[in-house]
RNA sequence: GGCCCCAUGGUCUAGAGGCCUAGGACACCACUCUUUCAAGGUGGUAACCCGGGUUCGAAUCCCGGUGGGGCCA
């Protein structure tokens, strides 16, 4: 079995595509096919430079790859189809010559003028095949002048596309028109591209977005003009957005690499894309690529279009990061530090008293993503830049200074920094200085944190330890009675 | 506009005539845990688009409608 995917390069990888994509991965693992990776850039005009390169670098970062491509080669070369015009040219030449498509040298004026017509009675815009039955003198008149060729469509009768995931779908050919399969220009058009490649390519499964479904019966039509078997189809969902309507950049991240630069792990990516318009047949929600490949079906995808939801991709990549191992995630979180500057090996303060690894499990509890466990280890490797504006209403009022230079003292004499230590610790200050816990607690974090929320305060004065503990709380001591002392304005 | 596809809670889905008093997950709400925020635990709100058939019996099959989407320009 052969399947491909077949790319325009004209930006980067988007959710929809990737979609597509990892149904034809998924489809050629389970059933040991080969998978091809063919460049559709045949329309200079919307080609973005290095595009191509990209995609194909998203698409890895995915774990989806691929058997035969314009960068890995294979068997069946050129996989881009700027380099294939010359069998285009030979193809056209065959439908030609087999009498199954002609030239019409109708100009758009008159194109347009009968499509207006049409649209003014109601009806449909079609070609009305005036230069399908151009006598041979008729020809001659026009021969050199330009043309664009269209495909005889039969006039009766129907073609039926028996599709994997649909059943059959009829067309009937009294609905369909002589469609051009050659501008003026000499360019295919591309329901004549894909067939030529499909078909020279040897793919005998074309997996794609539902949207293609339509143009099915033309293609039908041109591999039998052709002489050719086609190959078996499967129409997959399409992905909408959540108001339904098809996915654009006016809906937000839409690219991979928008949901990478959010902290979305690859894996949970793919994960997620896996769940759209399939599902295993055990219910299960968390499954990496080998698993996915060792259940996919086709016949279990769905035929409705999915609408994706980023908060369940961000409950998926919460699971990953709770349950990978600490170490790997250690290592996906430095890009997201870098990004705010923090050096964990080389920290603008510090270093705290655990190691990264420890760190990154102590934080990742509570982060969904990336980005969030980045912010979440930033007090431990970076200096307290400014304090919660809430938090400091909160909790830095009146006699905080105080008790936080006392703190500061107190906890320079302790000796044990346990976990367990300082939270006795704190039991018996609050105690001798008859306060609640919460009074120490919660300005405490503030001044070691700048911020409200973390992990367990004790295990933060752990991870920091006293040589960081200490200072911060007594500038933060300062910090105070400076604001106090100072009318704010 | 014509043709085609689709239709289970807000979202992703399970369901291939009786197993359905429609299951799971996300989201949401409440409670719980708690030094904060999360996470976790417990519970809850919420769906078979509508109308006809077929059948002893329909979320499941058929027809029509409605709605959404796609293709053709």
């Amino acid at each position: 079995m052969r399947v491909r995917y077949a790319p325009s390069p004209t930006g980067s990888v988007h959710v929809g595509n990737a979609h597509t994509a990892l149904f034809n991965y998924l489809f050629s693992r389970r059933h040991q096919g080969r998978f091809v990776y063919r460049l559709e850039d045949t329309d200079r005009s919307r080609e973005v430079a290095g595009a191509a390169e990209t995609q194909m670098a998203q698409l890895r970062l995915l774990g989806i790859t691929w058997d035969e491509g314009p960068d890995v080669g294979g068997p069946y070369r050129p996989y881009r189809q700027s380099e294939r015009t010359s069998r285009y040219q030979e193809a056209l030449d065959r439908v030609v010559a087999s009498g199954r498509a002609y030239r019409c040298y109708c100009s758009a004026d008159r194109l347009a003028a009968m499509r207006a017509e049409q649209a003014q009675a109601g009806r449909p815009p079609r070609y009305d095949g005036r230069c399908r039955h151009l006598t041979d003198a008729e020809r001659a008149v026009h021969a050199n002048e330009p043309h664009v060729l269209r495909l005889a469509v039969p006039e009766v009768g129907e073609t039926v596309v028996s599709d994997l995931i649909r059943g059959d779908v009829r067309f009937q050919h009294s609905e369909l028109d002589d469609f051009v399969i050659q501008k003026s220009d000499g360019t295919p058009l591309y329901n004549f591209g894909v067939v030529v490649d499909d078909h020279e390519m040897a793919i005998t499964h074309v997996i794609r977005g539902d949207e293609h479904l339509a143009n099915t019966p033309k293609q039908l039509l041109l591999y039998e003009a052709l002489g050719w078997d086609p190959p078996l189809f499967a129409h997959i969902p399409m992905l909408l957005a959540a108001d339904r309507s098809k996915l654009s950049k006016r809906h937000g991240a839409t690219a991979l690499v928008d949901f990478l630069e959010q902290g979305i792990l690859p894996e949970a990516l793919v994960n997620y894309l896996g769940l759209l318009g399939f599902s295993p047949p055990d219910g299960r929600e968390m499954l990496d690529l080998d698993a996915m490949c060792q259940v996919f079906d086709l016949a279990r995808v769905q035929r409705s279009a999915a609408v994706y939801d980023p908060k369940k991709l961000e409950w998926l990549n919460t699971q990953y990061l709770k349950a990978w191992p600490a170490a790997r995630v250690a290592d996906r979180v430095r890009p997201a530090l870098m990004a705010r500057g923090i050096s964990p090996d080389a920290p603008a303060e510090g270093p705290p008293a655990i190691d990264f690894v420890t760190a990154v499990d102590m934080v990742r509890e509570r982060a969904h993503t990336l980005v969030d466990l980045a912010a979440g280890l930033a007090f431990l490797y970076a200096p307290v830049g400014t304090y919660d504006p809430a938090g400091v209403a909160k909790h830095f009022g009146p006699g905080v200074a105080e008790r936080l230079r006392d703190l500061a003292a107190a906890l320079e004499e302790t000796s044990d920094w346990s976990h367990d230590a300082l939270e006795a610790r704190y039991s018996e200050l609050a105690a001798a200085w008859d306060v609640s816990r919460g009074a120490l607690i919660h300005p405490t974090r503030l001044a070691i944190t700048g911020t409200t929320v973390g992990p367990s305060l004790f295990a933060c004065l752990a991870a920091l330890g006293p040589a960081l503990v200490v200072p911060r709380l007594q500038s933060a001591s300062a910090w105070i009675l400076q604001e106090h002392s100072e009318p704010k304005s």
